[in-house]
DNA sequence: GTCTATATTGTGATAGAC
DNA sequence: GTCTATCACAATATAGAC
């Protein structure tokens, strides 16, 4: 029954990483993931050994999966304004299939900073040449520019804040309507990318 | 000895608000909290009845200490370009002096939405009235705005984002240099102003 | 592989001495 | 007001039966 042994730790890993994401490591018992997953306890144990393993291998995978795509569309051939479509339509249409991932990586990493120097090299990230590739695109095409580090935050910050703030800003700014908070968000699809260029362009 | 029992209560008061921003509520136990303010576990439950309690105290007060500053600025009478340098500058010094709150603020509310209600009620805020001061204010100045929310929203994100990420953005973009990224948050007092306004300014 | 049973430690919370 | 002692329960984790 190798076929069971494979389904059931891959099923194990999908349903914790769901419980984990919601409510946080500390907010996490092995306990939930069991009577989510509609297992025994210390079956958690027998495939993962502590808590800290199975979920030092879940936030890897969600880590690697959501940051390195920054790198990806910087890194190709497109024009600097493509380049902006491209990368907030990515980022938004991604998180809003996984919306509490943002606020859950940020909070993991805000208690647990020294992990990323792993992270990152597990990821592959080089943070250097992208910071590089944006300050060159941004010269050849005659944008305005003091500081490449300070493009890349103000573009991720767009993206990343309406989802990491949601209860905030929907409550606040919509009422609490889901719907119309989900339309908000579409709409920074485009948004996003006229604001940042308008603000970037030689005046 | 009345004076004595203020000041262990507000000093409780002071240390648990510490251990809960550093720990968020999952992160904080009550012998954390004991031991940090150099007394008994019980003491705390003598002042505060359960760990709830007294968690919700702190969280009502930093919450009204920081999210209603945003109003403020916005229903004075300066001219829209000085209430961005304002509001920007504000929040960011804001941050600087307590760099956790962000992020401990979105992680709280992220697991209890529901608390809004009421701590929206207590901090006194109108969010709609706010808005519309905006939406006025932008027309007036002959600013090019689709919508006000999405102005508010990107300011907000681009002043809270670098604090909320902090040790992803630090770790990649300053290779985990405290001070360099310190600087660059001091930078932005005047970049993020400067890059909204650009945004906004009729072609 | 999956379960039951159990060990151990930590948790929030209360009672009661001083 | 502040402590010690203690409760009831939940936590992570392991041993061992099947």
């Amino acid at each position: 029954m190798t076929d069971k042994k494979i389904s059931t730790e891959e099923n194990i890993l999908e349903i914790a990483r769901e419980v984990f994401i919601q409510n946080g490591y500390d907010g996490t018992s092995m306990q939930m993931i069991a009577d989510a997953a509609g297992i025994n306890k210390s079956l958690l144990h027998y495939y993962y050994r502590s808590k800290e393993k199975l979920f030092g291998r879940i936030f890897s995978k969600v880590f690697g999966q959501f940051v390195p795509q920054l790198g990806v569309v910087f890194m190709s051939d497109m024009s600097i304004e493509e380049k902006i479509y491209a990368f907030t339509e990515q980022y938004i249409d991604v998180f809003i299939e996984n919306p509490l991932v943002p606020i859950f990586v940020m909070q993991e990493l805000s208690k647990n900073p020294q992990h990323l120097v792993g992270l990152i090299r597990e990821a592959g990230i080089n943070p250097e040449i992208m910071i590089e590739s944006i300050s060159k695109a941004l010269e050849k095409e005659d944008m305005q520019l003091k500081d490449p580090r300070h493009f890349l935050v103000n573009m991720i910050g767009l993206c990343v804040f309406p989802f990491a703030a949601r209860p905030l800003t929907q409550r606040m700014i919509f009422n609490n309507d889901e719907d119309a908070y989900h339309n908000f968000l579409l709409e920074r699809k485009k948004e996003v990318p006229e604001f940042i260029i308008n603000a970037i362009k030689k005046g």
